[in-house]
DNA sequence: ATGTGTTCCTGTCCGC
DNA sequence: TGCGGACAGGAACACA
């Protein structure tokens, strides 16, 4: 599910009951997520106060008081969500946990914060704070999209030579850190870019118009509290409703949006995954 | 080194 | 209404 703009979303709704908050209890009603829970994985939040949380790429990083990070991950279908309870309690109407919620912190003051990710493709670790630029999770992720370093000159350096077409290395996290099959296709079209072409082949003129593009819809979705499809919601509950801004992203059929163009929307395949794009004006 | 296909898991939707 | 197949926001991994 999540890509930048969801997850930022998360991270902006989590803060007011992360930062500066002590985590009373934590629960995993399960031992794995994707992968394995890291051991003691209950006990090394328990009583632990939250310095900071941040986002690098698609990952939640929860700084703790003991010198270890949070990490999480959502994959496809992760989602948090924020209920008030009984301090240090986690009360279950019926005695047990709601499907798929699979990890739950109790907050000092009442909040509870609780996981749920019916396809488990999410993760969530616990890394030494000073260690996370080292750990392989992080070592080798591209720039980031919204931040400083992001700019024309950024982009060309990371697709140069590239032979990959341009849609699978816009999805590449070593290249640019971020994006998914949704803003990557909304970024093309926005840059009326091909999907299919050659990555290292564009020209500078085009390389401007596509690092614009990436950042202006990042931004907007982020405004609009990202697309929900499926699962993603914000932390209270919200649909996000940048899904209704979508030019080409699940919109087969429809008209090309772009003035003058009067294309259609195609879906192929690349990669095993769906690429929607206009091939009038996506050149 | 670089590229593509498969896999993990559950849920939903569509056509018959 | 039921059933099978396709597909879904990610990304590690195995292979050509």
């Amino acid at each position: 599910m999540p890509e930048l703009p969801e997850v930022e979303t998360v991270r902006r709704g989590l803060t007011a009951t992360f930062v500066g908050g002590r985590i009373l209890a934590a629960a995993a009603h399960r031992p794995n997520l994707r992968f394995p829970l890291p051991q003691s994985f209950a006990e090394r939040l328990t009583g632990r106060r939250v310095l900071d949380l941040r986002r690098r790429a698609k990952y939640l990083l929860a700084d703790l008081d003991s010198g270890e990070t949070l990490v999480m991950h959502l994959g496809m279908s992760g989602s948090f969500r924020v209920e008030g309870e009984p301090v240090g309690e986690f009360h279950h109407p019926r005695g047990k946990p709601g499907t798929h919620d699979h990890v739950e912190l109790a907050f000092e003051g009442g909040a509870r914060v609780v996981y749920n990710d019916p396809r488990r493709f999410g993760f969530m670790d616990l890394i030494e704070t000073q260690a996370l630029e080292r750990h392989p999770l992080f070592a080798a992720l591209g720039v980031e999209p919204l931040g400083p370093d992001f700019h024309a000159a950024a982009l060309a350096s990371v697709l140069a030579g590239a032979r990959t077409p341009l849609k699978a290395a816009l999805l590449d996290q070593r290249r640019i850190a971020g994006l998914g099959n949704i803003y990557v296709c909304e970024a093309l079209h926005g840059a009326r870019l091909s999907p299919l072409r050659q990555a290292g082949g564009l020209k500078p003129a085009e390389t401007r118009k596509l690092a614009r593009a990436i950042v202006e819809v990042l931004q907007a979705a982020i405004e609009a509290g990202g697309s929900t499809l499926r699962d993603h919601r914000q932390t209270d509950g919200e649909l996000g409703y940048f899904q209704h801004s979508f030019a080409v992203y699940d919109r087969e059929g429809a008209g090309c949006g772009h003035p003058r163009c009067g294309g259609m929307i195609a879906r192929t395949v690349q990669s095993g995954r769906s690429t929607f794009y206009c091939a009038t004006c996506q050149r």
